[in-house]
DNA sequence: CTGTTAGCGCATTCAC
DNA sequence: GTGAATGCGCTAACAG
């Protein structure tokens, strides 16, 4: 902190006292103006400016928001934190963003840290974010902290949630593919997160409206090894080795729809490796909406789940909560099926 | 703030002082086993967590670094700042991450905004920040915190600088194209930073070795039309009209180096579009070694410039320079080049 | 071992 | 219009 000047070390060389410095600091009205000349004039020669902690501490308020991200390398979690950030930023609020990491106690670790540094509102990001514990955590650390979920929810007094409606979103994906006549599909789900349950949950519908029971749908996990992170390269792999599975076992397939993108890019190179023509032989469908989907070959057909557009509501949300504004606590956004290449 | 307890709350019911409970709450030693016990359970019954505001008052320090990236959706600088945020928070420091955009306006309000937090350290990520505005604003707003460039530098006393030998790289990937027999080689830039132009430099190098002269080399800039900002998919647009461009004016060109991986991108989908063999006719050599030269067709060649390592390093050095060791400024480091399918 | 006192930097009464 | 006094929540001497 070495020689930063305070509003005291600018009211004595002024002449005045730190409360009319103070006022000056906060344009407050009923100041000479003279005065308010004098002192802005000091304030600019040292570059003055407020310590945001002391402020904090007499007027109960941070003006902090922290943003909790599960892996903010996940592409679509980074837009999405882009553009809460910026919008918190312009707003005058300085944003602490912290990625989890999929453990439930790194999660708490990080919710504890937003309790230390006292902030005003949170967002979380990732539909891990629904679970048991974090729930117990919110009601130990920030009972009355106003927090907005991106895509997830929880059931507290405080919490507000906007989703995407990827069930019904995948439920059209599986209906767009039989009604272009494919018979033998398969999911493909990622981790087992309340989202791509969802999702699941869509394909079943879809199917079982075929008339295929649920024990009889191709379901598959392409879980993660223990210790292995959200590393994208890792997702591509897994998405990889669960499609050869699908291959080996049914080898009929003729449409695979993957819960996230990158298990989708994986699936593409094995059924390019397998010598299986996409869209021809097989169909292929991702959700996302992410940049590798126009990059890979053949472009990704993908569910476009918005969800920068529900990270924008759930700001919105948020800033809503703030003001006291009596809000609904929930919202569900449409999704949207991009068509491409692979389908 | 609503009704957190604060350690005098504590230290009444537990019947000893407010300093006791603060020797408690920072494991002090010289506290009788009892009372600490005593004191101890209330903190757990009411979930204490000292307030860090009030605490960094009477410290002198924040435990906050700043983190300054230009735009955090740009991939290879949301691999860097994870890595430099897991690390501080590992390390108990708290991150503010700001994106600043390209306007230098911006950046200074950034600058301010990390003052205003009384932050300990900052980052600087991305070679936009070597300017004079940047240089500056540091001058007024952070003359004494240390601050760790991440691929660039300013040469200021409290500023440490990890670099990555861009240069040297290119030199070697356009001897690499050489040594192959090409001999129309063309090089296009992204934008005007320090850290393009040391890519532009070492082509030109390994031109003039050739003995191809300056003025006979085929330099392009995809320049970034006024007001677009730095979404990844203009970026892959600017490349395909670049190469265009190319094409067009010297249909012979067999080589095409471009400064970032997603101009690659774009290039490879234009030639592909004007049936040209990759890398039979052309061969394309991307920077960056991003996911997504991993899944286009033919996967992309690339010199990985390390920037994960050097943003640990930047973070290392940032620590140094935070406890007062002394260290040098200035770091290289070496890049290596991925070879896959385009060359 | 523990309590008292003081002060970090600032905003906010309340007098004048 | 302006200044003096007070306290936000906490740590750090200094006594005892």
């Amino acid at each position: 902190m070495e020689n930063t000047k305070t509003i005291y070390d600018i009211a004595k060389e002024a002449g005045v006292s730190a409360s009319t410095v103070s006022r000056v600091v906060n344009h407050k009205p009923g100041i000479h103006e003279e005065t308010r000349k004098k002192v802005q004039a000091l304030l600019e020669k040292y570059n003055y400016i407020p310590n945001e902690a002391a402020r904090g501490l007499v007027t109960q308020s941070s003006r902090i928001i922290g943003i909790l991200i599960e892996d903010i390398r996940v592409a679509h979690h980074t837009e999405s934190a882009y553009v809460i950030e910026q919008e918190m930023t312009r707003l005058g609020y300085t944003c602490i963003t912290l990625s989890t990491g999929p453990d439930p106690r790194k999660k708490a670790d990080c919710i504890r840290i937003l309790e230390q540094r006292r902030v005003e509102g949170v967002i979380l990001m990732g539909s891990m974010f629904g679970t048991r514990e974090v729930e117990d955590s919110i009601r130990e650390h920030l009972p009355h902290v106003p927090i907005a979920m991106v895509n997830g929810a929880l059931d507290l007094p405080n919490v507000y949630a906007v989703l995407s409606d990827e069930e019904r979103g995948l439920e059209e994906c599986a209906s767009l593919l039989i009604g272009r006549g494919r018979r033998c599909l398969a999911f493909v789900e990622d981790l087992e997160t309340p989202s791509n349950h969802k999702k699941r949950r869509g394909f079943q519908t879809a199917m079982l409206r075929q008339g295929v029971p649920q024990e009889s749908q191709w379901i598959y996990f392409a879980y993660q090894k223990p210790g292995e992170d959200a590393d994208p390269e890792h997702t591509i792999r897994r998405g990889r080795e669960t499609t050869r599975k699908i291959l080996a076992e049914h080898p009929e397939v003729d449409g695979i729809l993957y819960s996230v993108d990158l298990l989708a890019i994986g699936g593409l190179e094995e059924l390019k490796a397998q010598g299986r023509n996409v869209p021809g032989d097989v169909a292929v469908l991702g959700v996302d909406n992410t940049l590798y989907g126009t990059i890979c070959t053949p472009r990704l057909t993908t569910l476009d789940n918005k969800l920068v557009e529900v990270s924008r509501n759930a700001c919105r949300m948020l800033l809503d909560a703030l003001e006291k504004k009596d809000i609904s606590h929930r919202m569900l956004l449409p999704t949207e099926i991009i068509q491409r290449e692979t389908t």
